[in-house]
DNA sequence: CTGAAAGCGCTTACAG
DNA sequence: CTGAAAGCGCTTACAG
């Protein structure tokens, strides 16, 4: 850990509570009191007392409150990477949830990096977060004693995430709708919950419909579900002597990857090959041909997982919140062969 | 402002240096100076209190810390919209150097509504921040005494944003080439500089080309850049007598909204009518047909105004930093009727 | 209704 | 090299 060279004082020395209690010719417990508009205090005397922090332009130091409050009113948000648009606005929802209840936001993003989300954990912890929203990549080891609320990716059998499973069967009996039977799935390692049930999700929807999908057709890429590692599985699933005429993503960059190996290789979508997603690209009905995919509820799992922390921290926990599924809905667009 | 409910005393009660200090057998005083790897302390004496920390899983609070050196190393970033992927990936490249420099971020997003804005400044400067990154939607009233690096937008002439006027002249220019002269502008309302710039760039470039651009070819949308105002703004122009055969939009969002409008009244891109963007769509070169348009650059952005940031609060400010320009650069698809 | 006092958990002159 | 003391800016029993 580096620790900043030598600093400069602040520029300016912000007012205090002395301050300001001395300008309203109180004492600062008093001025404290008004401030925070306790019935202890006479009317006049608040009013005096609002009036001199207004006019000293007084913004209280929440580090001191926090100090002796023992709550910071901060929430650490952990994330894979914030540049990953589910990510971003799952964050921006859980946020506004967060802010309406007075609590700000400290977000960290981990790279996927293990050994970076441990670390961000630790400094979370030094803020004194009174709680953590953590999409792990998985590098949350040590349960840090205050209440955490896990997103997209469960941990222990706890959080909030989607239907993964029921998501897959969704896309797998739409193509089978179409009459594609040779479909493959372009996915990403099974690593943590999301990629475990996606993969196992499909599994479960082809074999429900007696499909034969040989192990070749199941291609997974990077642990980044990069673009790339969803054209590379895919020019590995065209290369295949009986390549499969549909294929299943994971993901939408995955999606997204996939697409372009297609065309690349001179194959149309959906005509050669239909492609339908998990998630839905930010501009899912702006491709050519535009995605069918499940509908994005990337706010939503945000907004959710926010009010979950947001109940425990403010009612303590009224029982364990071990899993929380969002369920998942099919927006048909044209990959897939539809319109 | 809405203050918490009631809230529960934390589960875990942290460890202290107090702690420390007597598992360690030293003092506090000498327990604080061990762990900062002071000279001063006997390497002995340094190990022992070393090995008390990790053996009590001490986290030194630094919210105490902060209020004993008067300096946060907390960061406070402003942005309009997390959920709009220039600015997730402007602040990601922001955190990245912070959190090199030992400093965290506190993200504040405004939904461009000016009193927002101002309200997340005066929460940024309650949580006592050493500076500030701001892409202003406008709110940014106050001088809050401490360092403050915008981007995106120049307030008062200051801050660090991409070169407008050369990158519309940029888009101009490549549409002359391939013999479009009826060009017409699909932007925002001018506000702030980067609307403001964009806008006159463009009036600039065509001048300077002597083309005639008649009143109704600038449509300008809403505030928020919305797809939606840009596609509304492109019916308009395909319903004019005379319409446009190419379109220079000021941002990705427009972009993609003209492209749509194009699309639903059955015209071609761009044999019908060409389109040039300001911003890269984080898909551009998966759209059909892919977008021209100037490289994205949030990136660099960021982390530039993080490092000038940075360099204030480490050396202190050495003169005036009034205006920094971020080349541009165009990236040639087929949107605009090459290839 | 108001004030004096203690204390949140650190850091840092000051004294030895 | 080490420790006792003061203090950062608040809040909150406690006493009046």
């Amino acid at each position: 850990m580096s620790r900043p060279a030598q600093r400069r004082a602040a520029a300016v020395r912000h007012r205090t509570l002395t301050d300001v209690a001395s300008a309203a010719d109180v004492s600062p417990s008093t001025a404290s009191r008004a401030l925070r508009d306790s019935p202890l205090v006479r009317e006049a005397t608040r009013r005096r007392v609002h009036a001199a922090a207004r006019r000293l332009g007084y913004e209280p130091n929440r580090l001191a409150r926090s100090l002796r409050t023992r709550s910071s009113s901060l929430i650490g948000v952990v994330v894979p990477d914030l540049g990953v648009g589910f990510y971003a606005r799952s964050v921006k929802g859980a946020q506004d949830i967060f802010e309406r209840g007075g609590y700000q936001v400290l977000v960290m993003n981990t790279e996927r990096e293990p050994a970076r989300e441990a670390a961000a954990l630790r400094t979370l912890l030094a803020h004194r977060v009174d709680g953590m929203l953590v999409a792990t990549s998985g590098g949350f080891i040590t349960p840090p004693g205050i209440p955490v609320v896990f997103f997209d990716n469960l941990v222990d059998g706890a959080g909030v995430a989607r239907a993964n499973r029921e998501g897959m069967a969704l896309l797998v009996d739409h193509l089978l709708e179409h009459g594609r039977r040779r479909i493959a799935y372009v996915g990403a390692p099974p690593l943590l919950t999301s990629g475990i049930e996606r993969l196992d999700g499909f599994r479960l929807a082809v074999a429900r419909q007696d499909l034969d999908v040989p192990a070749e057709y199941v291609q997974l890429g990077d642990e980044v579900w990069s673009p790339e590692s969803g054209a590379d599985a895919t020019r590995a699933l065209l290369a295949l002597e009986a390549p499969p005429t549909a294929l299943v993503t994971a993901s939408d960059t995955l999606a997204l990857g996939a697409m372009k190996a297609i065309r690349l290789a001179g194959m149309r979508v959906p005509e050669d090959v239909a492609i339908v997603s998990f998630d839905d690209p930010f501009f899912g009905d702006l491709l050519d041909p535009p995605m069918t995919a499940l509908a994005r509820a990337e706010r939503e799992l945000g907004e959710f997982a926010a009010s979950l922390l947001l109940h425990t921290l403010e009612s303590g926990p009224d029982g364990p919140v071990p899993e929380v599924r969002l369920p998942v809905r099919l927006i048909v667009r044209r990959s897939c062969g539809c319109g």
